[in-house]
DNA sequence: CTGAAAGCGCTTACAG
DNA sequence: CTGAAAGCGCTTACAG
């Protein structure tokens, strides 16, 4: 990478003259045209580009924001991390101290590559979200050279804001067990993510233990995708004998599977009644047709408390392996569990 | 803000020794526990935080990615932002070039109040989306430090990655004008956006030209969310002669509105045809009921040529002022203009 | 009109 | 076990 002094050894000038015409004080130093000329063509012969850190060091002018990686899968979907980030926007007027939150997209299984918790100099701490099974063995292994807040994962070793995803699926299954169902589907994001799977988990060991059977067949996989819900319930119509119970891990899925069932004439719930995990934003859910039952994860709460941790952590007043749990209400409405209108029964 | 040195003073050691310290090398190199009680000590009582453009100077080992300034008004719903983010993304991997990207919210009319765009060393470059009409009267009256692109938004002074607004309002109308409709109903989100305006203008404007009638009452205005269409829609319902077409500036307005019809039993598009303005997912209004017939902004493609030309504008070569006007597909669905099969009519 | 030098806050060989 | 000094890449008074 060029220099300032690459510029002006290669225009037969000084670094300080380089600097003024770069800073677009040339004619304010009266610098003579021939000289602006020879050092923009050195400029562009060497592809100079400023070095941004010695310029902040040098003119400490401008205050100077704690820099956040927010690590985040990119397969991930995006509208997950809207939620997010209404949450950090939160913390930043509550804290009253800003913060430049840089999103670093990951892939999954290869958190091992980003460099930004390795170095010190990158950046000043970590959120890491949505780590796959082998990424938080990874983060298991390591000491990250800077403060690290995991999202919605747990571990003794870092500080964490997380939920009971176990929790999550006993809550579900317990209350289809309270409609009094004895079947039940499940449509699952197909997913490298420990969570999920444990809410799945929460939920079909629930289901075994109070006498709701869950057949093999009524297991189905999709993308995490509205998309995903749309082909997953085409699956569950042609089902030979469809329960009347849906757990899905995702509300995305659920959406897409309520458009299908809207347009087959599927009724919910009489037909079938869903509970969903309430991902994205309580919005969606709430004015779908019908509204959804949601297990809701309360990403922008969980947000700000990530903010305020990492604040803590760069302050050094807040212990290296502070964990908040969440809880994850269960939101009745329309598609399970709510108290119908006679007329509607 | 304290310096090492600073920090070295008040526990009578040198610089040296306090960064050794910090840097996790006490034991490597024999550094005294008194002495690196004495140094922590200070560090607290100071408050001390390394300063991390003064790292990045002086060990430069790590590749350092231009960074890049997101100026997204808070108010805007931060679910756009997810098809922002997803553009950016396929930018990066398309260049094989990395960006730090750093979320900057500002608040509606008060971009001047952010610090960015004066300064040569808070960012590299940066893009402007969301403006309101004195922000570009701001920016017009600038000349911002660094590379600026400005997005869904024109200017012949800055690059620009935008759309036809006035357009989109107009094959709305020219749309409901073919299915024969003679007057009209429009859903507006209240905001400051100039974009919106325009899209209004052409839309009001066409149907004037072609003879579909616009009452004033028939205008609602309502927040760009969800919940704003649901409130949108019940004065909708309650108009005396509820109009056959409603043109909502926003997708996510009518997604509530939506909502209700479907509730309420009114039937879309044989009681009411709906055009809207696609700002959100394509998803989110494909799998709808019924599907939405929308006019699309192609958000994830603008943002892969936004980061495009802030590469160019970094590496100097891209002109100064381009522009680039995308399309914005009309996408007939269900809601408006469908062929529909005979057993629907 | 332009150059030489100081110094921003760090880290790291080197010396002792 | 610790300190003094050099130097990262800039910008800016100061000198001429």
């Amino acid at each position: 990478m060029a220099t300032i002094k690459d510029v002006a050894n290669l225009a037969g000038v000084s670094a300080g003259t380089v600097s003024i015409i770069l800073n677009g004080k040339a004619s304010e130093r009266k610098i003579s045209i021939e000289t602006q000329e020879k050092v923009m063509a050195a400029v562009k012969e060497l592809d100079y580009r400023p070095n941004i850190s010695a310029r902040k060091l040098r003119s400490q002018d401008v205050s100077n924001n704690p820099t956040i990686a927010l690590y985040w899968a990119s397969d991930v979907r995006v509208n997950l991390m809207a939620r997010f980030l209404r949450g950090l926007q939160n913390a930043t007027s509550q804290l009253g101290r800003n913060f430049d939150i840089v999103i670093c997209p990951y892939k999954n299984d290869f958190l091992h590559l980003e460099n930004g918790l390795k170095h010190r100099n990158i950046y000043n701490a970590a959120i890491i979200a949505n780590t796959s099974v082998s990424d938080m063995e990874y983060l298991e292994s390591i000491t990250p050279e800077i403060p690290v807040v995991l999202f919605n994962r747990f571990s003794d070793k870092y500080c964490a804001v997380h939920v009971d995803n176990y929790k999550m699926g006993v809550e579900s299954a317990l209350l289809f067990s309270k409609m009094g169902h004895k079947d039940a589907a499940i449509m699952l994001a197909k997913s490298a993510y420990l969570a999920m799977d444990i809410r799945n988990r929460g939920f079909v060991e629930t289901c075994k233990n109070n006498g709701i059977e869950i057949l093999p067949e009524n297991i189905i996989i999709s993308d995490n995708t509205i998309e995903g819900g749309v082909e997953a319930a085409k699956k569950f119509i042609n089902l030979d004998n469809p329960p009347k119970a849906l757990f899905c891990n995702s509300d995305t899925i659920a959406l897409g599977a309520l458009h299908v069932f809207n347009k087959e004439g599927i009724k919910v719930p009489e037909d079938v009644e869903i509970i969903a995990v309430g991902m994205s934003s309580v919005e969606n859910t709430e004015f779908s047709n019908p509204p959804l039952t949601v297990v809701n994860i309360p990403m922008e709460e969980m947000a700000t408390s990530c903010i305020k941790i990492i604040s803590g952590l760069i302050d050094h007043n807040v212990e290296n392996s502070t964990s908040i749990l969440f809880d994850t209400p269960l939101i009745i409405r329309d598609s399970c569990g709510a108290i119908r209108p006679k007329s509607a029964q």
